[in-house]
RNA sequence: UGGGGAGUCGCCAAGUUGGUUAAGGCAGCGGAUUUUGAUUCCGCCAUUCGAGGGUUCGAAUCCUUCCUCCCCAGCCA
């Protein structure tokens, strides 16, 4: 049940962290986790969530969730309001979420700054000609024409550009640094663009919107970040970050000290795909219910599958951070999972694919209650009542006419227990009624004196007919077919199974949604005996309906 | 091709001020317990750290050459 968690790991975020805190650059730490609201979140910005305020959390600091709203032609309240919820879920507290379109002005006012300390420009080449200008890697780029233009032209003209006098693309304010630089970064990036669209936040009050290069130092500096994480792919944009907030900081618009970007690598897991593009494919050809369906690798859809966060916490914890591209096996999501659903999740019988048992000499009409503990490694979880007569419902593959080798549920003349009930011997099989025959010893009910004399290898379990309830219950065992990591298109929606609310009574996690494990159909390790079981439909036989006792 | 990163067991990942036998997890394999073929438990699983040289009494850790992979030429983030 304890299972030894790996020791908490280092890393190199970590061990910068520390550093600073020692050699008192930083007093405390303060990160951020900066999403755009452009989609949902996936199992990959868990990584980032956890790791953002889990560093925040262990430091005594604090970590912002704040929106990179400054592109309003990708960006949705829609999304905010997803992102908001499953951070939430996640198990973090952010405060008030921040949003960069809250830095608008003081970002506008940083701009006539650059401008006028001449490290600013507003070049109004053609996109194409900008592209062209900016050289090739082996080539060095070629200052616009525009470059030159001088510090009051620049601030008048950019001024008309935030009034609305020129067309979208007409012009853009570019950072002036060097052309000629190696880092293609550094050749004069863009800092703002004309962009006549509604802000989700802003409305119209902009038609003058900052690009994330220049937008995302500043929010870092303006809400005092000390560690701004980011992925890899924006290595090369850690000098723009630094000149930035350099500059700034030296026209006494910013305070020191400034945030650092550490990048790491970002996570990648096998037959998952996370890329937002194909993500929105399936969507919109409907190969899937929605954002949240359960087979969707959001974290929506994970919650509505019976992922748990605590589960996403402990991967996010397993996998570590470093800066080597990960492709991380899924199975160690799925480990993660199962190992808290097996310590969370309560104990249920059900049959899905049911079989009829008949017990030939339990008297007819004659019913007795069973006492079934809700989790057989956890005492005080309690125990139920469940009902068992005469007529009972089996799961079909735990009965074989015809045994393969190895096989010791019930064929004709073996004995198996009746999971917490009685020992019972299969006696026959109608094919006619589709019903197995068997007999029952009186004296080897569970719990009784009795029950130790029999020693059987097989132990099934069952629903009394009578008492059992169908419902309809989905369950999803896998998220992805194993094999076919570039889509979902080969999965049968109506055919899924899924773990869902109907399951009142069970333990709740803490989404509020049910967590409980069916006997023999819980979270098993991934076998690929079973890749086929969820495309069937199937109906659940509960009989849980009994009263809880402990 | 210019620049920036990364290479430790099938997948992650500790270890990097050079110092006995290179953590741990996932996966896998073997075994014990077990009223879930689950869980739990025990054991096995890198003479080797991308490759080759070199320095050293001693290197995954230092120097050097080479190889492989990833990222960058949006008025996206």
């Amino acid at each position: 049940m304890n299972k030894p968690q790996p020791p908490s790991t280092s890393n190199f975020i970590k061990q910068i962290v520390e550093a600073d805190l020692a050699s008192g650059k930083h007093k405390t730490v303060v990160t951020r986790f900066p999403p755009e609201p452009n989609g949902y979140l996936h199992f990959g910005h868990a990584k980032s969530i956890c790791l953002n305020f889990g560093l925040a959390q262990q430091y005594g600091g604090r970590c912002n969730l704040r929106f990179d709203d400054t592109n309003p032609e990708k960006e949705e309240q829609e999304y905010v309001d997803s992102i908001l919820e499953m951070v939430r879920w996640l198990g973090f507290d952010y405060g008030t979420a921040l949003y960069a379109s809250d830095y608008f002005d003081f970002m506008y006012r940083c701009a006539e700054y650059l401008i006028e300390s001449g490290d600013a420009y507003v070049d109004s080449q053609t996109p194409e000609q900008v592209q062209h200008n900016r050289g090739s890697f082996t080539q060095a780029g070629k200052d616009s024409p525009f470059r030159s233009r001088t510090p009051a032209e620049n601030l008048a003209l950019f001024r008309e550009m935030r009034d609305g006098k020129h067309a979208d693309g007409a012009h853009i304010l570019r950072a002036k640094i060097d052309m000629a630089s190696p880092n293609i970064n550094m050749r004069d990036p863009t800092i703002y663009r004309i962009k006549r669209a509604t802000h989700h936040r802003t409305g119209d009050k902009w038609c003058l919107y900052p690009m994330y290069t220049y937008a995302h130092p500043i929010e870092d500096a303006v809400e005092g970040i000390t560690h701004s994480l980011c992925t890899l792919e924006f290595e090369d944009q850690r000098p723009f970050y630094d000149w930035l907030l350099n500059k700034l900081a030296a026209g006494g618009l910013l305070k020191r000290p400034l945030p650092q970007q550490i990048e790491f690598a970002r996570v990648n897991l096998t037959h998952v795909l996370l890329s937002k593009r194909k993500l929105i494919q399936l969507v919109e050809e409907g190969h899937v219910d929605g954002w949240d369906d359960p087979r969707m690798p959001t974290l929506a859809g994970a919650r509505r599958r019976g992922y748990t966060a605590e589960g996403f916490r402990r991967f996010a914890e397993r996998i570590g951070v470093s800066k080597a591209n990960q492709m991380i096996d899924f199975t160690i999501l799925e480990d993660c999972m199962r190992e808290h659903l097996n310590e969370l999740a309560l104990r249920r019988m059900a049959v899905l694919d049911p079989l009829k048992l008949v017990i030939e000499n339990y008297p007819e009409g004659q019913e007795e209650l069973v006492e079934v503990p809700n989790h057989p490694q956890k005492p005080e979880s309690g125990k139920r009542k469940v009902p068992i007569e005469k007529e009972l419902w089996i799961e079909r593959e735990d009965f074989q006419e015809t045994p393969p080798k190895g096989f010791f549920r019930l064929y004709p003349g073996n004995m198996v227990r009746l999971r917490y009930g009685y020992v019972v011997k299969c006696t026959g099989y109608d094919k006619a009624t589709d019903t197995v025959r068997c007999t029952y010893f009186a004296d080897s009910k569970s719990g009784t004196e009795g029950a130790n004399a029999y020693k059987v290898k097989g132990n099934i379990h069952w629903v009394s007919v009578k008492h059992a309830h169908a419902c309809e219950v989905r369950l999803y065992d896998r998220l992805f077919k194993a094999g076919h990591p570039e889509g979902m298109e080969h999965l049968n929606p109506d055919s899924m199974k899924t773990i869902r609310a109907q399951l009142e009574p069970c333990l709740k996690n803490e989404t509020g949604e049910a967590a409980v494990q069916f006997e023999r159909h819980g979270y098993f390790k991934a076998d690929p005996r079973r890749a086929g079981a969820w495309l069937r439909t199937v109906t659940l036989r509960d009989s849980w309906s009994g009263q809880h006792s402990s």
